[in-house]
DNA sequence: ATGAAAGCGCTAACAT
DNA sequence: ATGTTAGCGCTTTCAT
C-alpha cells in the first residue's frame, strides 16, 4: 500500500505543501511542532516519496551515469569503486555502462542515460576511439572525461593521468638499473594515453643519450594476447633487447610468461616493468615493477569533478581538468 | 532546448494522444501516413522522451539495483557485466551499489533503490550475514538473491551455485591424485557457501574412507589475508598435511605463496586447489586448479529471472529457484 | 482514426 | 506559519 504525500498531509493534519517543505528542509518557516508532528508520522507510516515526481519537476533525478568499456577488464573495478563511493557520499546514484569500445553501444548508452535524464554523465574510455562523438551532445548532459581527451559543447571536465611522466620514471628506473635495450610494448598509438607514454619513454632514453629505434616499438593493442604475440615477434625477428617497457600490465604479465617459457629469466637476463598496477601485478611471479595508476582516485575524483559542475548552477566556470600521478612500484621483475 | 511531446504534436499537427501512442507502439488506429510523419519529426528533431513523466504513471522505471559487496573483490565484475549485458538486452538500466557486507550500508541503499523506484533489485553478497532483513520489505521491491538463502515477501527467486557438488569434485580430485591429508580453508561457516562446500569436503572424504579431522578445517575469512594466517597456523601447529582445499581463489594463492616461501614445492609437496576461478587463477605460478562458479552466468540469469517476475504481472507464480553448476578446471597446483 | 481531459505525486510561486 | 494552486511531461480512458 503505497503512501503520497496525500496521504502524510491528510494524517498530519496539515497541507501537502508543509509536508513538502518539511521533507526537503525549507523549514524556516515551520513550527517545531508541525515538524515533528509531520516527521513522526513519516517515519512511522513508513513514507518513501516518490522521486520520478519530484524529478519531473526539479529537473534533477541525483542519478548519474557511468559509461566503461568493460567492468570485467581489471582496470575497471577500482575506478567504479572509487566513482560510486563519492556519489554515494553525495546522495547520488550510479548507472553503469559497458561499451566494449564499441561506437554503437556508446550511441545506445548516451541515449538511455539522456532518457532516464541522469545530470551527468563520467566518461572513461581504455584506448582506441579518437574522434570527436556528436551523440555526446545528446540532451546536453554535462560530461567528465576519464583519461580521453576530447572536444565537445558538454564536457565540464576531465581527470587525467600524467602518462608522459609515469612511462617516463618506469624507463628511466630500467635505465637506472642497467638495462639498455629497452622495448617498448604497448597500445594502438593512435590513443592519447599510448602517445603520452611513448613521450615518456623517448625522455628517458634521451636523458641517457641513447637512440630512438623504431624497431623497438611494437604498438598493438592493451591486451594479454598482444604480450604474448609481440614478444614472440620480438624473439622471432632477433632483436636484441634486455628489457621490455609495457604499455600496461595484462601485456607486461602476458610478455613474462611468453619470456620465461622461452628459458629467460626475468629479471635476470630480462627486464620487465609495466603501466596500471592491476591486483594481479604483486600475485605473479616475479612480482611485476611497475607504474601504477591511481584508479579509485580517479573514478572518485571524476565524480566529485562532475558533481562540482552540477551542483554550481549560476557560475559558468571554464572546464576543469585534473591531472593525477603516478607512482613507480618496484618489485621483482626488473 | 528541451522538446517535449506536446512540441512534436504541434508540429505534426496532431494531438499529443496520438504521438503517445505512435511512440508506444499502441498504434494499432493510427494511418500509416500518420505515423510515419510523426516519426520523422521525432526523428528529425531529435526528441528524446521525459522518461520521468512516463513513470509517473506507468509506475515503472526500467531500473533494477544491483547490490554487491564490493565491486573491487574479483568475484563481482564478472556478476556484474552478465547482469548488465541481461539488463541492457532487455532495456533496462542497471544502478549499482557496494556495501562491503555492511548492514547499515545495505538498509541504506535500499532505502536509495527504493526512492528511486527501481523496480526490483539484485542481491548478492559474499559471505558473512545470515538472518533476515527487515529492509527488504521497504516499498515492496521484488528481489533476487545470489549465493544467499534469505526468506522475504518480495524474495522472488534465487540464483544459486551448487556448492556441495563443486566442493566435492575439487576435494575427490586431490584424492584422485594421490593426496590424502587434505586441509579445508574456507570463509566463516555461517555462510551458506562455506557450508555447502564443507559438505561436499565431507562427502567427499568418506567416499575414501578417510576420517574427518576438525583440526583439518580452518575457517575464518574469504580474504588473502587469513590465507596466510591460515598457513601459518598450519605450519606452526605441525599438523600432517599433503593438500589444501580451499574456499575460494583469493586464499588459494596467498596459501601457495606463504606455502612455497616457506619451502614447500607446489604442486610436489603439497596439492592446491581453489574455488571461484578468478582471472588470476590462470596466472599465478603454478597455475591453479580450481573450481570454476559461473559468474557471470549467474548475473546474467538473475537479471533473467528479475525481469520475467516483473513482466510476468499477472501470475502469481511459486518463488523460482535456479541452481547453476561449477566446473573443476585442473591446472598445475594439484 | 484521432482528440480532450484527467491525473500520476510532487514542488514552488503566491496568497493569506 | 500554513494553505491554494498551477504546472512538470506523459499515459490512458472515454468521446467523437
Amino acid at each position: 500500500m503505497k503512501l503520497t504525500i496525500k496521504d502524510i498531509a491528510r494524517m498530519a493534519e496539515v497541507s501537502i505543501t508543509t509536508v513538502s517543505m518539511i521533507l526537503n528542509n525549507k523549514d524556516e518557516n515551520i513550527s517545531p511542532s508541525t515538524r515533528e508532528k509531520v516527521l513522526r508520522i513519516v517515519k512511522e507510516s513508513n513514507y518513501i516519496p516518490n522521486t520520478m515526481a519530484r524529478s519531473l519537476v526539479t529537473r534533477q533525478t541525483k542519478t548519474i551515469g557511468l559509461i566503461i568499456p568493460d567492468i570485467a577488464n581489471p582496470f575497471f573495478p577500482e575506478l567504479a569503486r572509487g566513482a560510486e563511493d563519492k556519489a554515494s557520499e553525495a546522495g547520488y546514484g550510479i548507472i553503469f555502462c559497458n561499451t566494449d569500445d564499441d561506437i554503437e553501444k556508446e550511441e545506445k548508452y548516451i541515449n538511455m542515460l539522456a532518457e532516464k535524464m541522469v545530470d551527468g554523465i563520467v566518461f572513461a574510455h581504455s584506448a582506441k576511439r579518437t574522434g570527436d562523438l556528436a551523440s555526446y551532445d545528446r540532451g546536453n548532459i554535462p560530461i567528465v572525461l576519464i583519461d580521453r581527451d576530447m572536444e565537445s559543447e558538454n564536457v565540464k571536465g576531465k581527470v587525467l593521468v600524467n602518462n608522459l611522466e609515469g612511462a617516463y620514471q618506469g624507463v628511466k628506473h630500467l635505465l637506472d638499473r642497467g638495462y639498455r635495450r629497452i622495448v617498448f610494448i604497448t597500445g594502438a598509438l593512435t590513443s592519447t594515453t599510448a602517445m603520452g607514454r611513448l613521450a615518456g619513454y623517448q625522455k628517458a632514453l634521451q636523458e641517457y643519450n641513447i637512440a630512438y629505434d623504431e624497431r623497438y616499438i611494437k604498438a598493438g593493442q592493451y591486451k594479454s594476447e598482444w604480450g604474448i604475440e609481440a614478444a614472440k615477434q620480438l624473439l622471432r625477428e632477433g632483436i636484441a633487447f634486455d628489457a621490455v617497457f609495457c604499455g600496461n600490465d595484462l601485456i607486461a604479465i602476458s610478455v613474462i610468461k611468453t619470456l620465461k617459457d622461452s628459458g629467460f629469466s626475468i629479471p635476470e637476463d630480462i627486464g620487465v616493468v609495466g603501466f596500471d598496477d592491476i591486483q594481479m601485478a604483486s600475485m605473479v611471479e616475479p612480482e611485476l615493477t611497475t607504474v601504477k595508476q591511481p584508479n579509485y582516485e580517479m573514478g572518485y575524483k571524476a565524480v566529485e569533478l562532475l558533481i562540482e559542475v552540477l551542483e554550481k548552477h549560476g557560475t559558468q566556470e571554464e572546464q576543469r581538468k585534473i591531472i593525477l600521478d603516478t607512482e613507480l612500484m618496484v618489485r621483482k621483475s626488473s
